[in-house]
DNA sequence: AATGAATGAGCGTTCATTCAT
DNA sequence: TATGAATGAACGCTCATTCAT
């Protein structure tokens, strides 16, 4: 898939551990610098190698970005389906649990920097373009299998439809209540807000058609 | 303000052009290209002019890049009271179409590309912090005046409370509905689903106190 | 002579002032920077004009070394005229109270830093080198017309191989024991031991002819 | 030690080579052209390589600087202790020897032009402050056991006090018996003088306690 | 006498990439 | 696998100088 690299990589051997150390150290350095001042040498210093061994694993610059966001976006999938797994039987306490879990993730620093990163290199780069979509696709599914079952006369377009609205409405709060943003204290109050204008759009049906 | 030059810049003279014209070049590059790969060397070039003759100008790259932001967030804000000031005496009426402005705004190439670069921005720059509480302080207000004529019994602090929740729901769909985004054609829909969601916050009062 | 201006320079105008002001600016900025890092920007901040204007008086970076070299020479030589002035008929203590106010003249900042870079300076420089020469050419009289009355069975070429070597023994210590230097707390010593052993070879007679 | 370089350098591979010949470059052009148009450019030119290549073995100037300081220094050090060395056992003589080397060393086209550059250079760089006090340090050690031995009735601190001025008088003829200079031609003459008159100081005991 | 505008060269530095070992 | 060496381009920036006004 993206960011793949030419080598075998020993799938279980030294070269697979060191592969997963500089995909660690990229992520960080994304986090605390951002991709404006991203680069390889910064990569490899932070993971304790040569750029030279560090271009044997990623040969190019961007095979290195592809296979970074690969991996944190494929973190995020996981941890999403974590958070739907670990919700009770009620649909609606699930969408609830839902919204205020994707909310308050918003508050770790990683998702508050990392996210407006990569809005910011989709603007400019194919990759991040379609690991976005692909990831966000899968997001909304799980909102859409839930308020399916809130709301069994909604179509799957309405459905979708609702889902976008719900997920874009969350993403738009990281960079106002993220981490060390200006309304991280309101939080909660959003959680609550949030919560209900959400569950009320799925009950009432009030989503073209 | 921020990013002042040191200049007088004659107000009317040669270098007045000069400097707006470096300012424009500027604001484009980084729609093009993203601040990641924003030069001082691109700016002169589409500029046409030295990057010599540039730096008289701004003679930072902070200096100019805080100059552009200054610029271009400065229009938008004017931009913003326009829509507000076009809208009919009724505030729901009022509340409806700015909503509707607002979001059909992203469709804009500026506005699609510019905000998650400045949202990326503000993850390492000081200066975009404080011009971005700026700008969505002085949008939030105008939501706030709009809302209190709707439902007077909410404080203001649920009237703040709810700006924050909308402006960000907003904000949100940029990079999904934005031009040449995946969802662009899911424009009016989400339109008419953010209109009715809001509104229903507005009037039922379902915000925390 | 070196470091003329083509302007007129009024003489007695404005123009002699601000002419003036640059090259105390230039002269304190060569103290505090070194000429490594001396450039006509620099300059004319200090000197409160713009560089356009600086340009006028010293069309170019040489002219205006030429003139501030000159100049503060020129200070020193009257600096060095008041010396001599001021010492009694006595020439034995003539004679030690030249040696000792040279050498605490060291300790001023000024002379502590200017020298040495007089002397980079004259590496390089041809008109340093002039400059140069001819002041130690005026010091070296000085010295010899007064040892030449402490001992008058002295030839001029051994008086002014005496004074070579005062001369140079002397702007020696500038380095070790100037302002700011290592050994400033020595000065003392070191001019006690001066007078001693210079009084010594001028009074034995002990210089090769 | 001062200026090292972060690589491990080979010791003897072709990379040991390569940085020799880069510090002597970069001492060639100090010499030539002085610090004030020392640039790695022309360093990288006169060693024919890349300055790619120059900053991937020196990765600043600084650090080039405070090597090639060292390296030079490193070598009079060197220089100095062939010559206390290669004196016999007599110390008048070898007192005698001493200074006439020394002085006779100021000659050397290196020494004349290096050492005025390296004072200038103390006046605003702390490592080469360092680097001077260092050597001198070591310089006037060998002069005070060489003059222990001529006057043991000398205390370290008299002893000490005659290193310093016999050293700052030497180091004065630089500039003015040196390499090119206008006065090479009396070195013999300044050489009889110093080592007579120094010697008398030794000898009479004439330093303050 | 003074200002503002512009040029073009050079600077130290960072970087992605290549390659031999 | 990993290192060290090298390249060449670009970067932000400072500078002396020129010139029209």
């Amino acid at each position: 898939m993206l960011g793949l690299v030419k080598h075998g990589m020993g799938k279980s051997g030294k070269g697979r551990r060191t592969a997963q150390c500089i995909l660690e150290a990229a992520a960080e350095l994304l986090i605390d610098e951002g991709y404006h001042s991203f680069s390889l040498r910064k990569v490899s210093a932070r993971a304790g190698l040569t750029i030279g061994n560090l271009q044997y694993y990623f040969p190019t610059k961007d095979s290195l970005i592809a296979a970074m966001l690969d991996e944190t976006i494929g973190e995020y999938l996981k941890r999403f389906e974590q958070i739907r797994d670990s919700t009770g039987p009620d649909p609606i306490e699930q969408f609830k649990a839902l919204i205020e879990m994707i909310i308050r993730d918003l508050n770790r620093k990683r998702t508050t920097v990392f996210f407006p990163e990569l809005w910011a290199l989709a603007n400019h780069h194919v990759h991040a373009v379609d690991l976005m979509d692909d990831m966000y696709e899968k997001y909304r599914h799980v909102l859409v299998e839930v308020m399916r079952l809130i709301n069994p006369t909604l179509s799957d377009a309405q459905l979708h439809r609702l889902a976008l609205f719900i997920s874009c409405s969350i993403e738009g709060h990281t960079m106002f209540i993220g981490n060390g943003k200006r309304w991280t204290y309101e939080t909660e109050n959003i959680v609550a807000m949030a919560a209900k204008s959400f569950l009320w759009l799925v009950q009432s049906g009030e989503v073209p058609e």
